[in-house]
DNA sequence: TTTAGCACTCGGATAGCCTAAGTGCTAAAA
DNA sequence: TTTTAGCACTTAGGCTATCCGAGTGCTAAA
């Protein structure tokens, strides 16, 4: 049985507009205000049904003389199939439309404008993310005479992103020799991972570069360096400072618990790693371990063959405007994705930098 | 005159005690637990002084009968002048030769790696750094065939820094051509900056490519990408949760300054590159305009040929224990340094990717 | 010039009180 | 059987009054 199939009708209204009215104010919220938000019943029906829906655990009482507060659980039926989708303004649209003139650009920038913009428009900090490759593979070696003493190693990895290396050698090079090192690399280990790549077949080729086997350990460490890149990905966060804007924030101990999972970048690129959800994904805080209580996150992440490459997202309250979030960081995504897809001169940026 | 040459040397003590005194507790400090800090004379001389050391405004009273706390000119004389050099204990500088492990990797590693450790041996935020790099010019260009489709054109910068890219063309290539393509863009565009590229130039290239002239503009779409890659450098912050552990953060309005602060990213980036002080760089907040106040940020760039390339930095409350937080960016910053001056394998990256 | 003594000031903590909001329960009404 | 109205009860938070301690400035003596 889902999570909420237990509820009447009206027990489903009421929590509704409970949540509601309590993302709005951020107070709990009681019996008396709920009577005007047609439900059609008296504010002590209302506290029946309340009593009810907080035993099934779906409200929390703060004190006896408070009103409900939504708890995780009332909060994870509500994005699942309570909140009603929200349909942006055409303000709204227009603004997130001038995102399209990022199209231009690579996709970290656009995801770095995606975050401003949602910042900017929902006043919520936003996460960007783009994600370590673990276990790349170089697909093919090229190498570029440049002279004696220096040459560039290009490494085309999965998904044609190309890294180089300019590489000053301690022995004077050719490009007959250059070309025997890419014949090597290639024959040796190309398309194999890091762990592939054993003492013995280092090795070996030395040995089949001859005389110019010094080469092949300072080329070695730099194939290394580049395909174990466990470059943390970026992960980067806009507009922190508006947390302090909601109440729940104004306790210290809370806020510390949220910005310490903030700097745990880690887990956040675990999340995102993890993350199957071809749709928005909402995080809720307390509910499964990691993330501080109190707040949420809502997670969009983009694939490229099946592949996690980045993500966009909302860090904010628990008591976050969902509907309005989701949809703004769905539409935002949509644009990103489509550009995505489309790839005419090929231009995936790799998640860091090369030499 | 320098700022302070007007104090005697007890008064200098005086006020050297009492910053001391103020950046361990956080609190306001008297007359009477002065006099516990050998400066030889008693509380009624001691308050004496301090008047007139608030009259010159080195100090402030937060009220009538609190005691008292140093001002910004308090600060910024401490720091130049009155401070002690604090000396690592052999455990610090233990943890801290830890470090070395990671000079292997890269610089914008190091940086990284150097902020954790500083965050976590001080307990206060760290920022680390690498700026943009501005009008860079490609001073060679190479390209290298892959199949009929598809090149790589890799652009050594200033600093032989490789960047990549990824080509996939609509029409056919063959090695001929991209030969020749490749001398047209040495002949026309290397040593240039971006906006020197004026289009009448982009047109001679196109004749000069003759029939091939469709690769022109893909090219240089690629060119321009990698030049003005205003990609704002990196700037990461570690531990921000540490400032909630300060009282004078508690107060949600101060640290909201100094979140709003941090966010702004150009900012800081304008701070690093205009900081052309060889030695680490005290910004007392208040003192001059964007840093809020109630912080301060101890910053030391990294310089290659004179251009900063990158920085770390603290940034905490203005009480910060300066000295010791001082004493291991120096070290820190030695460290990295060293390594920067002694490339072997070059091994300078890009502030960003290339595809 | 320094020190001791003393009256004065002010912020912060504590305690007590009151109020508003919201609940649960019971009994009447539909 | 379900809903409503009424009422007693609970409790957080705001307000005021009070007290205490720390630290000052001033004056007079050393």
């Amino acid at each position: 049985m889902r999570i909420g199939d237990d509820l009447s009708d009206r027990k489903k209204a009421i929590l509704r507009a409970l949540i509601d009215a309590h993302i709005e104010n951020g107070e709990p919220v009681g019996s008396k205000y709920l009577t005007s938000c047609d439900i059609g019943c008296s504010s002590a029906t209302i506290r029946n049904e309340m009593s009810e829906l907080e035993q099934m655990g779906y409200l929390e009482q703060p004190h006896t003389s408070a009103g409900r507060v939504p708890s995780k659980a009332g909060y994870r039926f509500y994005v699942d199939s309570l909140m009603r989708a929200y349909s942006l303004t055409a303000r709204e649209l227009e603004t997130l439309n001038n995102m399209q003139k990022a199209r231009l650009s690579q996709l970290d920038k656009m995801i770095k404008a995606a975050g401003k913009l949602i910042t900017s428009m929902t006043n919520y900090p936003t996460v960007s993310v783009k994600p370590k490759f673990k276990d790349q593979t170089v697909n093919c070696f090229k190498t570029t005479f440049v002279d004696s003493r220096n040459f560039i190693l290009s490494m085309i990895m999965s998904g044609d992103v190309v890294r180089s290396r300019y590489i000053h050698c301690k022995i004077e090079v050719t490009e007959e020799v250059l070309n025997r090192l890419c014949g090597v690399l290639n024959n040796n280990i190309a398309h194999k991972t890091s762990s592939e790549i054993t003492l013995p077949l280092i090795m070996k080729m030395e040995n089949d570069m001859g005389v110019d086997d010094a080469l092949i350990s300072s080329v070695i460490k730099n194939v290394y360096d580049v395909m174990s890149s466990d470059d943390e990905g970026e992960l980067k966060y806009e507009g922190v400072d508006k947390l302090l804007e909601y109440p729940e924030f104004s306790d210290l101990g809370n806020l510390k618990d949220l910005l310490s999972f903030m700097d745990k970048k880690e887990q956040i690129m675990q999340l995102v790693e993890n993350d199957k959800n071809d749709n928005v994904s909402i995080y809720i805080g307390g509910e499964d371990s990691s993330l501080s209580a109190n707040s949420s996150i809502i997670l969009k992440t983009f694939k490229v063959d099946g592949k996690v490459v980045g993500a966009i997202g909302v860090i904010g309250p628990q008591r976050m405007e969902y509907p309005k979030v989701v949809a703004m960081v769905e539409y935002l995504a949509k644009c990103i994705s489509s550009t995505l897809e489309i790839p005419d001169v090929k231009e995936l940026r790799p998640p860091d930098s090369d030499t």
